[in-house]
DNA sequence: CATTCCACTTGATAAATATCAAGTGGCAAT
DNA sequence: ATTGCCACTTGATATTTATCAAGTGGAATG
């Protein structure tokens, strides 16, 4: 890696607080690659090789079983894949693809699995980072088992609103067939999802979306905050 | 804690390879308790003052939103629960409670995270039992989103046959109306996915299963490493 | 400008799953 | 034994979701 990408990485917060020469293991033989947009990165039931941040862009987790395929979860900057197969060095559970241009951070597993023997701030870091990752399946998990679609939908849209600003509009952060698989419903479904969410003010153009009356959108959706919040 | 009870505790993996001290800080407070099936255990969305592992017995973890009530996890011996909460001191995603006479170890929670913070073979334990953690609910995840409701019952014979020595017949761990809401179906829904197998060689009586076509079962089923593989 | 392509939508239908309402049968208490 | 209870089953039906088959419209291409 070339010195001048340095700064970047030890800013990224899995890396911050790690001693200095536990870094310099880290950083070694870690590169930065850029990546266009639907480019395959990783295959699930392959060997964990690397561990994966995205820096800038985005990536889609996916999975297959049988002959159907689901989104399992979007990752966007500054946010890590695959840490538990690498920290396990275990086979990845899922696949990965660019679904931007995207600039990733590459490190050797073995660099990290070594890292997180020495280092205890380093492995304080990771534990948080597993547990959060831990905590938004589990999350993401009872979603689709308490929730009918539409109530997915609707948390989904108020939740970006809330990302983005809250101040009645929202774009959708992925194409649309995404997103209905990531919230696990036919493409066809999230069409008509969005139909049924009109009369409670939720007026969609192409990726832009105007909530109009997020009083009875809310009364619909009905968020919880042990599914909905992000930070906890 | 009486000090009889200490080796059984050090023989618990998570607490094998952490020095003494530690191991003496963790054990100071703690706990065992026996409680009677059907007692609650905690609720979700409280403060996770104490880290559970389940020494005998078994534990329910269940989650409500709006009106409905889901399984999300059954833990036997030897695991823990509301690790991840523990760790970051957030509340509880999940609720638990016996679903059998059980015996819970308790840890409060300010000592199993000091303990991590102290003690590098510790920590390294937290990480991997984490890491497995999370990758079950991946798994689970991956198995409600790709596979039917007949295919999820048919697997999940299938991993119970193989617990339990892959003889031909298994019973079934919890009752029926709780293995219908971990995979996900209504308890009418099971009883009719035990039908739709009958034709595949699968004869239940009660609680007992009888196996008589697991070429057959395993062709309908299409088990797969990366979703009923326990232990990767 | 016309064409093609692709994402998305819409409609019709099918399949999967849930719900409601009776059952059935085993088991424990009296 | 009788009773009541409870878990489970079964049948009828409703709801939800998926699939198949045309559309539509916008953006890129030539």
């Amino acid at each position: 890696m070339r010195s001048a990408d340095l700064p970047e990485v030890r800013a990224i917060h899995l890396f911050q607080s790690m001693e200095e020469e536990t870094f310099d293991s880290i950083v070694k033989a870690a590169y930065f690659q850029t990546f266009p947009d639907h480019v395959d990165l990783i295959e699930e039931g392959g060997p964990a090789d690397f561990l994966y941040v995205v820096v800038e862009g985005c990536v889609e987790l996916y999975a297959k079983a049988n002959g159907r395929e689901t989104t399992m979860a979007m990752v966007s900057p500054v946010g890590t894949f695959i840490l538990a197969a690498v920290l396990k060095d275990a086979a990845y559970l899922m696949s990965a693809r660019t679904c931007q241009r995207s600039r990733i951070l590459m490190i050797p597993s073995e660099d990290i699995r070594a890292a997180v023997e020495k280092d205890k701030a380093f492995s304080a870091a990771i534990i948080w980072e597993l547990a959060s990752c831990y905590r938004a399946v589990v999350k993401e998990h009872k979603s689709l088992k308490l929730r009918t679609a539409v109530e997915r939908l609707a948390n989904r849209l108020l939740r970006y609103h809330n990302d983005q600003g809250g101040n009645g509009t929202l774009s959708l952060p992925y194409d649309k067939r995404t997103l209905a698989s990531l919230l696990g419903m036919a493409p066809e479904n999230l069409s008509r999802a969005f139909n049924t969410l009109k009369p409670y003010g939720v007026a969609v153009d192409g990726s832009k979306v105007r909530l109009d009356d997020l009083q009875a959108l809310q009364t619909l959706a009905k968020p919880n905050s042990l599914i909905d919040d992000r930070s906890m």
